[in-house]
RNA sequence: GCGAGAGUGGCGAAACUGGCAGACGCGCUGGAUUUAGGUUCCAGUGCCGCAAGGCGUGCGGGUUCGACUCCCGCCUCUCGCACCA
């Protein structure tokens, strides 16, 4: 009764390989080396899900492909283990997110190991492993020490920052704040978005349309004292250094828009006294000007002028208004006391508004005139000033000189307002823009005064080189990418490793120190209370003063008692994979410079933007600084598609209980699962068996735990075998697709196994032992050209990640085999091997079978005889017209003319070419004929 | 609204660089084995048609001897982004 038991041999060699170590990465490569990673997975409560598996069972075909071509492959896993859910289901039944963490993580390694996976798991790390946070915490404190030096483009060492005389003259303090204020981890006392149900601040990428993207709760802005990391310091190089990398060109551009790099111009306008004569008036803006002329544009603005960056210099003479954001500095000074109550209550409006408010749903622009005017610096006209809350106090300036007619949110702003729109542009082919309609297009400058006539790229850059040279503007580049909010007010986070000091009454001094290195790491301390407050306290405020207060070389602190965010540890893993146990540097470089960087990185298309800049600019920061010897962390990288839940068929009934047609339904009428087989296509359309005129709907919808369509891979394995899960999850269709779950289709693929199976081993005797058929006979042509076929092809498409395509090739040589009577072992021994890295329990039990005492897994690729790849003759279609209209049998050598004349010579061809007259004849050597007749 | 990707049998899909559309799997039909069901094995299976033949890769055009593939214009779906001046 030896039938196929996954249950069996599986456990049965998975045990075995980690007696034996058969996957260990050695130290450092020797020859050719692949470092293959996968996304470390955050342990769920929930354990893993079978979109896991998908990227994990790509990169260990991959890394088990590698191996057996004598390739030296590093494939680690671990866990990203910090992080918000942990803490709330502490918060939830008051056990420690410690505790937590370690039996997730459990179940985690159980399920990973249970799908024989070859990783080496001496590597596994935790980012919640004291001996990880203490690395974590040390490249924080190398980004403390880091300055951006943008002359030489690079970071450098605090020690390295030049400081001005005026601040060296003022004393220690003044030059301690001067470097704090340029480092990489600075403290910033920004408005943050504060979210009140979750007890954090969160960063702007974790704030999706208003609400927190975890829970989808409001979050409110506030101003706090935050940690920022200094990450658009490097946006140039962040987006320059993406053109060499392997990626997907829709990762890159993804990357790109989130820089957002942009380039214009900055101008300053100058503010006018209200109610000053325009005598007075003209007097000022041309000393002003006499002054500008002489000093050149200053690097910050005064309170005298309004600085505008726009990317549109070129619409400078359509200005018919100033729009500055409700939080820029100079709003105080432009608001006229005439118009003081109502600004007052604009602004207090705007900062209690979420994001939500100001974005999403209240798409109409709103604001208040400032009773303020200023100066145009090219015609001297005098330009109302208004707080509206569509410009943003975090880009460019916070102020923007408005072109209602040549900027869509302008022009919705003035038609809002009844402002002025003053026509600048035209469309370059001549075409006509009604007057007070808007062109945002590119065109020929009108009504310009000297510029007119010029096209708007020969403005841009005559305006920019003039406004330069009188001192009026700048040529200016801007980024949306903002500094990365770095600190949560969180439990389970790693600590900062900075001390505040603090005064014999306990009141913070202002300066700040940084832990030593060799102190590290900052364990978090023992609480009893996760709870977040009602404030954004955060929680490691609640410590016992042993923890939370410090004394060194005389003076107090209180220490940091902010956590860092999620992202921290999942920002250098890859790193520390290669030296997981070094207790005294974060990485050695010797093993760095051997296995980095990342040879392919699979993971999901989530994390295209946050994960994978976050760990780009924390990898140069660390190359910057030495101590990593690439600029760039992941050559080539591979999103995985999604796994979505089974098919489902969905019809709708009205309140009365009738069915109603899906194209035709209301509000009111509520969705009913109709199992498939009540279910038939009509056209475009499924309809009801029983009810044809009753469309309903199908789709596969994304797994989720409310909709109840969650496949846990444990069930699978149970049900199927691990191997036969492996296997399904790459035979459903390209690696990047989203695709739906069928278990129809895992059982197909088991099938495919136990045909596997049953090549080899003899189901109908009582002990394990060979099929009868199994021989020693030498293999035919035929076999051989079989088997050299299916290695070439499963070779290729495992270089291609098309393991689909590679599976139905060995499907089709499973296929080929199983009806012979007699199968040669040496076909079968290199079937057993290419199957090893999609299927290795089975291959590993199947080839001990055929005798072999070392492990398949290890066993060497087998390589392709080119010979049989090549047919002698081959059947090459014959077209008439472009239509097949039979096959003809030819040498596969055979050159055109050979090939028209036998296509000519077949009987069935020579019939239907009578008669007619052969205008052409085209003739692909090994693929087709085709007549081109008339008549 | 902007951007990206996709649309091929009843279903998941395949098709190298413009050259036989539908490999492989599921499902379905028939047959063999079996007391029977299941399993296994064999054969068939795009649609219409008795057949000859015709029609077929979301829709409409175009280029070409030849188009799933290239170009233009639409439609639908999925996923991102969303006042960044």
């Amino acid at each position: 009764m030896p039938r196929y038991q996954p249950s069996r041999i599986e456990p049965k060699w998975q045990d075995w390989w980690a007696a034996r170590g058969t996957f260990a990465s050695a130290r450092l490569p020797t020859g050719r080396k692949a470092y293959i990673l996968d996304m470390f997975p955050y342990p769920s409560g929930d354990g893993l899900h079978v979109g896991h598996p998908e990227g994990y069972t790509a990169t260990d075909i991959v890394t088990r492909f590698e191996r057996m071509r004598g390739t030296s492959v590093m494939h680690p896993m671990g866990f990203d283990a910090f992080g918000l859910p942990a803490e709330e289901y502490a918060i939830r039944t008051g056990t420690p997110p410690r505790e937590s963490t370690e039996r997730n993580i459990a179940t985690f390694t159980r399920q990973l190991r249970m799908l024989g996976f070859s990783y080496d798991w001496d590597r596994v790390l935790a980012t919640t492993d004291p001996g990880y946070v203490r690395w974590t915490q040390w490249i924080f404190l190398v980004l403390f020490d880091t300055w951006f030096d943008p002359v030489q483009g690079k970071g450098r060492p605090i020690a390295e920052l030049p400081i001005p005389p005026e601040v060296a003259g003022e004393g220690e303090p003044a030059v301690a704040r001067y470097r704090d204020a340029h480092r990489l981890a600075y403290q910033s006392e920004a408005p943050v978005n504060w979210c009140p149900a979750l007890g954090t601040v969160l960063a702007n990428e974790e704030v999706i349309g208003g609400v927190s993207e975890r829970g989808g709760h409001p979050v409110v802005r506030l101003p706090l004292r935050q940690w920022m990391l200094r990450i658009t310091a490097y946006a140039d190089r962040l987006e320059r250094e993406l053109e060499g990398l392997d990626w997907p060109a829709s990762i890159k551009k993804l990357q790109c828009d989130w820089i957002g790099r942009s380039t214009g111009a900055e101008v300053d306008f100058l503010i006018l006294t209200a109610g000053a004569p325009a005598e007075t008036i003209r007097n000022a803006f041309e000393q002003w000007k006499r002054d500008r002329a002489e000093t050149g544009f200053p690097k910050k603005p005064g309170d005298d002028v309004l600085r505008v960056y726009t990317t549109r210099p070129d619409t400078l003479y359509g200005v018919t208004c100033m729009v500055v954001a409700p939080e820029h500095p100079l709003v105080d000074i432009l608001t006229s006391p005439a118009q003081r109550n109502e600004i007052t209550a604009y602004r207090d409006l705007a900062a209690r508004k979420s994001d939500l408010d100001r974005t999403d749903l209240a798409r109409g622009k709103t604001g208040v005139f400032t009773g303020s005017h200023v100066v145009h610096p090219l015609t001297g006209r005098p330009i109302p000033v208004w707080v509206a809350d569509y410009v943003l106090a975090t880009y460019g300036t916070g102020a923007i000189m408005s072109v209602p007619a040549h900027d869509d949110r302008d022009h919705e702003f003035a038609r809002t307002f009844g402002l002025e729109v003053v026509t600048v542009v035209e469309p370059a082919d001549g075409s006509a823009v009604p007057a007070g309609e808007l062109f945002a297009g590119d065109g020929r400058a009108v009504a310009s005064g000297p510029y007119t006539g010029l096209t708007t790229r020969e403005f841009i850059v005559q305006v920019a080189a003039d406004l330069a040279a009188a001192g009026l503007g700048r040529p200016a580049v801007n980024y949306k990418l903002r500094d990365w909010l770095f600190s949560r007010q969180r439990f389970w986070g790693e600590p900062f490793p900075i001390l505040h000091e603090i005064d014999a009454d306990g009141n913070p001094t202002g300066m700040i120190r940084a832990v030593d290195a060799s102190e590290l790491p900052v364990n978090l301390p023992e609480l009893t209370d996760f709870r977040p407050g009602d404030t954004p306290d955060p929680p490691l405020s609640r410590s016992g003063p042993e923890w939370l207060y410090v004394e060194r070389d005389g003076r107090r602190y209180r220490r940091e008692t902010n956590t860092m965010p999620q992202w921290a540890g999942s920002c250098w893993y890859y790193l520390r994979f290669l030296d997981p146990k070094n207790e005294d540097r974060f990485l050695d470089p010797g093993i760095e410079q051997a296995w980095m960087p990342v040879d392919l990185y699979i993971g999901g298309a989530e994390h295209a933007v946050l994960h994978l800049l976050y760990s780009r600019f924390w990898h140069k920061v660390l190359f910057d600084r030495g101590h990593v010897s690439h600029p760039e962390p992941f050559g080539k990288l591979v999103n995985q598609g999604m796994i979505l839940g089974e098919m489902e068929f969905t019809g709708y009934r009205s309140g009365k209980g009738g069915w109603v047609s899906a194209e035709q339904r209301g509000a009111e009428d509520v969705s009913a699962k109709v199992p498939a087989d009540q279910v038939e296509k009509q056209g475009e359309h499924f309809v009801l068996r029983d009810a044809p005129k009753i469309r309903v709907e199908s789709r596969a919808y994304k797994m989720s735990k409310s909709r109840g369509n969650v496949v846990n891979p444990d069930q699978v394995v149970r049900d199927f075998g691990a191997d036969s899960l492996r296997l399904y999850e790459m035979f459903m269709g390209p690696l990047e697709a989203t695709k739906p779950w069928s278990t129809a289709g895992v059982s197909g693929v088991r099938g495919f196994l136990d045909r596997c199976w049953r090549l080899v081993v003899d189901e109908r005797a009582d002990d394990l032992c060979l099929a009868p058929q199994v021989c020693d006979d030498p293999p035919t042509d035929e076999h051989l050209r079989e088997i050299n076929r299916t290695i070439d092809k499963v070779t290729r498409d495992i270089q291609s990640l098309s393991f689909n395509t590679a599976i139905a090739r060995m499907m089709e040589f499973v296929n080929f085999c199983t009806p012979l009577e007699r199968r040669p072992r040496a076909i079968l021994e290199p079937f057993v091997t290419i199957l090893a890295p999609f299927a290795p329990h089975l291959a590993e039990e199947l080839w001990e079978l055929l005798g072999r005492t070392a492990p398949v897994s290890l066993a060497a690729w087998p390589s392709v005889e080119e010979k049989w790849l090549k047919d002698d003759t081959v059947e090459i279609p014959v077209q008439i017209q472009g239509k097949l209209r039979g096959r003809v049998v030819m040498p596969a050598d055979a050159d055109a003319e050979a090939m028209k004349a036998a296509a000519a010579a077949d009987p069935r061809i020579a019939e239907q070419l009578a008669g007619k007259e052969i205008v052409k004849v085209v003739a692909v050597p090994g693929r087709l004929v085709n007549f081109v007749v008339k008549g």
